[in-house]
DNA sequence: CAACAGTCGAGAGCATTGCTCTTGACAAGA
DNA sequence: TCTTGTCAAGAGCAATGCTCTCGACTGTTG
């Protein structure tokens, strides 16, 4: 939170260059072996050092993990802003694709860190709050297209079933929080669309669809688009 | 497959018994620390016998693995398929909301054992083929319950946009194994209500939407019987 | 300039894991 | 009765995460 005020000490931004080279060192271990595979051990025989050593910067093996699921969140965040960013600001469908897009894209290349942040989570394992806003960012993004396609006229179909009072509640919520006018109904949409966009990726990624959808990329395409329908953001 | 021709020694049964005891106690151990957790030598010593003894019963820790994710996969699928058996034949919401139900609360009962068979897949390990079936349960079901749907003249909204060749083409060989008539549309649709099933309650079970739905009981109901609707089911 | 406090990497060590191999006891079939 | 195959047991191997201690070094303070 607070910048650091002292100046960085030559100490101290050694410390730093050398986390950074364990997370690398670690990231490469996740992406060979996967999250269960990943051996501080092996992290710290690549890097010419002893385990040991290793503890001086990440306490434990989880503490490890936690700063590879906060770097993963970020990497997959700013990959999805900056292909949305790349399309017209007029063209709500396009913005949507290019995010969701921009996702499988992230994790066809990094399927293990994929897993890392969406597969199964670790059973003891809490995640600590500094993931949260990482992990918001691509749901604010949906959020946000909607609310401006909505504000630029292009309305959803309107909502035909009545929404249970918790739901509601729940959606209220959310919409303070953001901020943006958006009816309770479309920010269930919404959530319904990135929970979509998660689960339709993980299920390439995880082989459940193996044997049924043989070209994956012109399936993804179709059921996206169908989605950015229905949250209307075509006119 | 072929049933064991000679009549069941006294071996042989206390063997198939064995083999039940210890899937009995992985499961447990399965239920408490999770499939990482899961050590030989824990069963082994909860069973009182000595580690080395279970590898006469599974060859490794990956294959006592499969054979709980093929019990998993069964036990899922039993449950929904009763749960559906329970609702009028021509509720065809009722009877899709009876799966899905059934399929949260197995779920929310077996958080583990979810994971194990929709979280993240250990780096090196391939599902045998043996739990292709058990697997494909679900999704055959839910298929079937569309597919009678259209039979009894409840179509589909009309679908709007084209579908790109592969994605036909995939389609129309999922119809095929499957046999009933259905357009490609609509076993799409059906393949996506079935991600989106599978998502939902992972999303809950992993808790992605933490601090975002409170009350996730209304919240999944209102969304699947949304996607209901969107199936066609309703008329 | 000298003393001190804090940090660093190295190494030994502990409990645990999956898995293999050998050994001796036992039961079923000839 | 004897042979053959199965069984649990135990020792052992190469790993793992993690802790502790011990010198060496660094940056700051007196």
């Amino acid at each position: 939170m607070a910048p650091q005020s002292a100046p960085r000490t030559a100490r101290a931004r050694a410390r730093d260059e050398l986390s950074r080279e364990i997370k690398d060192a670690a990231r490469r271990q996740l992406a060979e072996h996967g999250a269960a595979g990943l051996s501080l051990r092996a992290v710290a025989r690549e890097m010419g050092m002893v385990s040991s050593a290793i503890y001086r910067y990440f306490p434990s093996r989880d503490d490890l993990l936690t700063a590879l699921i906060i770097d993963s969140y970020d990497a997959l965040g700013t990959a999805a802003e900056q292909a949305e960013a790349g399309a017209r600001r007029g063209d709500f469908p396009g913005r949507w694709m290019a995010v969701v897009r921009a996702a499988r894209r992230w994790a066809l290349a990094r399927p293990q860190e994929w897993a890392l942040i969406f597969g199964s989570p670790v059973p003891g394992y809490q995640a600590p709050s500094d993931t949260v806003d990482p992990a918001a960012r691509i749901p604010l993004l949906v959020l946000r297209i909607c609310s401006q396609a909505t504000a630029a006229g292009h309305s959803p179909p309107p909502g035909r079933r009545p929404m249970p009072r918790p739901v509601r509640s729940d959606m209220k919520a959310l919409g303070q929080i953001v901020a943006w006018q958006l009816s309770e109904a479309d920010l269930a949409r919404a959530v319904l669309a990135w929970t979509e966009l998660i689960g339709s990726i993980s299920f390439e990624l995880f082989g459940h669809l193996h044997g049924v959808v043989r070209d994956y990329e012109p399936y993804f395409d179709y059921q996206m688009r169908g989605i950015g329908e229905d949250l209307g953001l075509v006119p």
